[in-house]
DNA sequence: TTAATTGCAAAAGTTTTGCACTGGC
DNA sequence: GCCAGTGCAAAACTTTTGCAATTAA
């Protein structure tokens, strides 16, 4: 299963254990993670590795196809599995973020904008920013009096 | 003209020069710009700003409503003036940057994320990567022999 | 062996904060 | 005069880099 993993790298790149578990953990966390979560993942959970080597696995993991970065304007990257094209939703109270796939077409767009500012567009970025159904009920408390 | 500003904020703040120049500036580049460039335009035509003035004022501004804040995945926030809602043209080559507006509507897939999750949608995030005309045209010199 | 990988410390870049001082109204 | 706004220095936080030590193959 995780072996997989070595099919898809530069012949020459290693197998080490940092690479494995931050790979395996992203895998099961299905759902975009930043560094901090996944540095705390391996030092409380008896593999310490330093930051820079988080770093350095998730661009090299991105550099190969296996995950891909998001920006959800926080301010910091997160990582994923690679995967078919979808989009997230993010709840601006909690943080807590959902993926979705949409059947969005901006085909039409696309040629529109080619035709009027000869944009050639590669990708694009589409996410949604509101409450998750927790953060819709809660009652929250503005002023301890 | 730029007394406008005056009358959509609270009573008790005031029309520093620094807030004037700041706001005067995004009104007039109309694209999006990161806090150095306006500190730097500030800087470097005779009104020196501290960078922390630059980030309290686009904080303001937004708060109240005259700019907005928008991220590219650049590792940076942008700041731009408020106004309808529209999209972004950003080339992943050169930087530049274009504004556009789409007559997109999501409201059948927002239904149906509502649906699904229960996720109140308020907001959307659609950008768009690629290569502006320039770029496209431009040839690369790989490497200096 | 040997080159890929790692740790460490340091730095770069964005953004925030505390505090004393300044200046708009 | 009051208090919003400012400057400065320092810190928080994400991300990168250089270099010597380590380790997978």
């Amino acid at each position: 299963m995780i072996k997989e993993i070595t099919k898809s790298l530069p012949k020459n790149s290693r197998l080490t254990i940092a690479r494995e578990l931050i790979w395996k953990y992203i895998i099961d966390q299905q759902k975009p993670l930043d560094y901090i979560q996944i540095l705390s993942y391996l030092n409380e959970n008896g593999f310490a590795v330093n930051k820079t080597t988080v770093y350095r696995q998730l661009d090299f993991l991105q550099k190969n196809g296996l995950i891909q970065e998001i920006d959800l304007g926080e301010g910091k990257k997160r990582y994923e599995l690679a995967s078919s094209h979808h989009h997230h939703l993010f709840c601006t109270k909690c943080g807590k973020i959902e993926c979705i796939k949409l059947e969005e077409n901006f085909s039409p767009q696309l040629s529109e904008i080619s035709k009027l500012t000869n944009f050639k567009v590669t990708e694009h970025i589409l996410n949604f920013l509101g409450l998750c159904k927790d953060c819709q009920n809660k009652i929250e408390v503005i002023k301890n009096v």
